[in-house]
DNA sequence: GATAAGATTGACGTTTACGTAAACGTAAAC
DNA sequence: GTTTACGTTTACGTAAACGTCAATCTTATC
């Protein structure tokens, strides 16, 4: 009746590359190069990789870093920083750190981003003037790019 | 009496490219580069490079088309479909289409970015968090990342 | 045991927009 | 006549994150 009862339900003991590479929708060669890079250090039986749930655990949390735009680097820094032993209070921090730059360079991006749409729309209505406006007035009106 | 009197107050006939690099803020090799890409093709005076106002103009069109985030083959497409005497209608039609595209991918990309921001600020949250409320409770409590 | 399916390693390729260094030319200034 | 400043070409370097072979190896299946 215990919890103990159901195991290897969802989450088994170990995986193989090609089990991770689907479950995260990338593809094998990604995970080896995440593991050039450093990032994840599956056991082998032999050649082949064998991923615990650990590592499955980190290359979670590396593909959302991805998503919120860290750079593998920055993802190994956090990574590292975690030592099982060691108080997690220093990666805590540094992870925190790390998250609040992202996040400024996220919102100065995005303002560069909506100044970008600003221009490119107020252009597109320009462009859309000129072409229902210059379009009737004859062939030789335009002198605009060069 | 007429605007004819002042000649090269504000805009010469012909740059240099160190003109040109200041004026607009980017190095020389950068217009070389532009150049090798056949985005302007000035004249030269043996083999230094003399530029036309016609030649600034398209500079300024490249830069803006670079902080609006076109690359530099759509800047040149779009430049090359400029012909002196054919139909501006064609050019400004391409122009018009490729600019409602980066429009379409600006948007997305801030929705990309909106969302990073907020589970950024999510994590950030929480994290700061377990910094405060997890930091009295001990040495050996956390298990937070593999 | 032959063939196919999936894994591994190594290395080069891709993309974009320049940076950087080397080696040389040209022209004005002192 | 030489320093100084600027210009030129050529060509390799950089950064990020993989993709794409190619060759080899193991394992499973019939």
């Amino acid at each position: 009746m215990n919890a103990n009862t159901r195991i290897s339900l969802d989450d088994k003991a170990h995986f193989s590359i090609a089990d991770l590479a689907e479950e995260f929708g990338v593809t094998s060669r990604t995970i080896r190069f995440y593991e050039d890079k450093g990032l994840v250090s599956p056991e082998r039986d032999g050649l082949t990789r064998i991923y615990s749930r650990s590592d499955r655990g980190r290359l979670k949390i590396i593909l959302r870093g991805r998503r919120l735009g860290f750079s593998l680097q920055e993802i190994k820094k956090m990574l590292d920083m975690y030592s099982p032993e060691g108080e997690a209070t220093d990666q805590l921090n540094y992870t925190l750190k790390k998250c609040k730059d992202q996040l400024s360079k996220l919102v100065s991006q995005r303002s560069d981003i909506n100044e970008a749409i600003s221009e490119l729309e107020e252009g597109i209505r320009d462009l859309e003037a000129h072409l229902s406006s210059g379009n009737n007035a004859g062939k030789k009106s335009s002198k605009k790019i060069a």
